[in-house]
DNA sequence: CGCCTTGGTCTTGGTTGGTC
DNA sequence: GACCAACCAAGACCAAGGCG
């Protein structure tokens, strides 16, 4: 019910007055359907301390029933899905994918994508390789483009396409005289490398 | 007789203004 | 920043009446 997607809202924002911003209604309003739940459950479902607001051990319980309402609803509409053609099929996906990926590999998959599925609305999360697995483990995320192999366990994953990484170096760079370079020679030497968690 | 239409009531989801 | 009181509007529900 609405009044369930106001405790969500809530919930996640931890805070009143912003919920009532993302969701368009008055501050009252949300007050008014967290009033109505708590009294239909017959428990509290916020702490009020002062200023802020935390869940209570019921609310956090309340939490997790509708993200697994969420996920079952997701879960409906797929199967629905499987009896449509590809041109009715209708939802969401939030594909995550890293910098490089993001960059040079999505546009033209996205655009194809889009043709073959016009209902599915997408939205992408760009991060590096490391945040977006993360993403996709804290499921933010339904689908996600990385590079290199996934070391991280729930994650199922799938080779995509291969892709090339090239060093390169000044003409005046000692390096540059040789034409056979081992791992090692590198090592010695300074080199710009993308930041931690990047897949390249 | 079965099928609308109508009018009243209840519920739900809102607001404003003021208070703690 | 959260809550309360008073009030408003739309829609659901339901009983009663009109009509082919």
């Amino acid at each position: 019910s609405f009044k369930h997607k106001v405790f969500f809202e809530v919930a996640q924002q931890l805070s009143f007055t912003k919920a009532s911003q993302t969701l368009f209604i008055s501050q009252p309003a949300i007050s008014k359907h967290i009033r109505l739940l708590e009294e239909e459950y017959k428990t509290s479902l916020f702490e009020r301390k002062g200023n802020s607001i935390t869940l209570t051990e019921e609310g956090a319980i309340l939490f997790d029933f509708i993200i697994r309402g969420q996920e079952l609803e997701k879960q409906l509409e797929l199967e629905l899905n499987t009896f449509r053609e590809p041109s009715q099929i209708k939802g969401d996906l939030r594909l995550g994918a890293s910098t490089t990926v993001a960059l040079y590999i999505v546009p033209p998959v996205l655009s194809g994508f889009r043709k073959k599925y016009p209902d599915v609305k997408i939205s992408l999360f760009n991060r590096n390789s490391e945040s977006v697995l993360m993403a996709l483990k804290s499921k933010e995320i339904d689908l996600g483009i990385v590079e290199g192999r996934s070391k991280i366990g729930q994650v199922k994953s799938q080779h995509f396409l291969t892709d090339e990484v090239v060093p390169v170096c000044s003409t005046r760079s000692s390096l540059a005289k040789n034409p056979r370079l081992d791992i090692k020679d590198v090592s010695s030497v300074q080199v710009a490398l993308r930041e931690r968690g990047s897949g390249t």
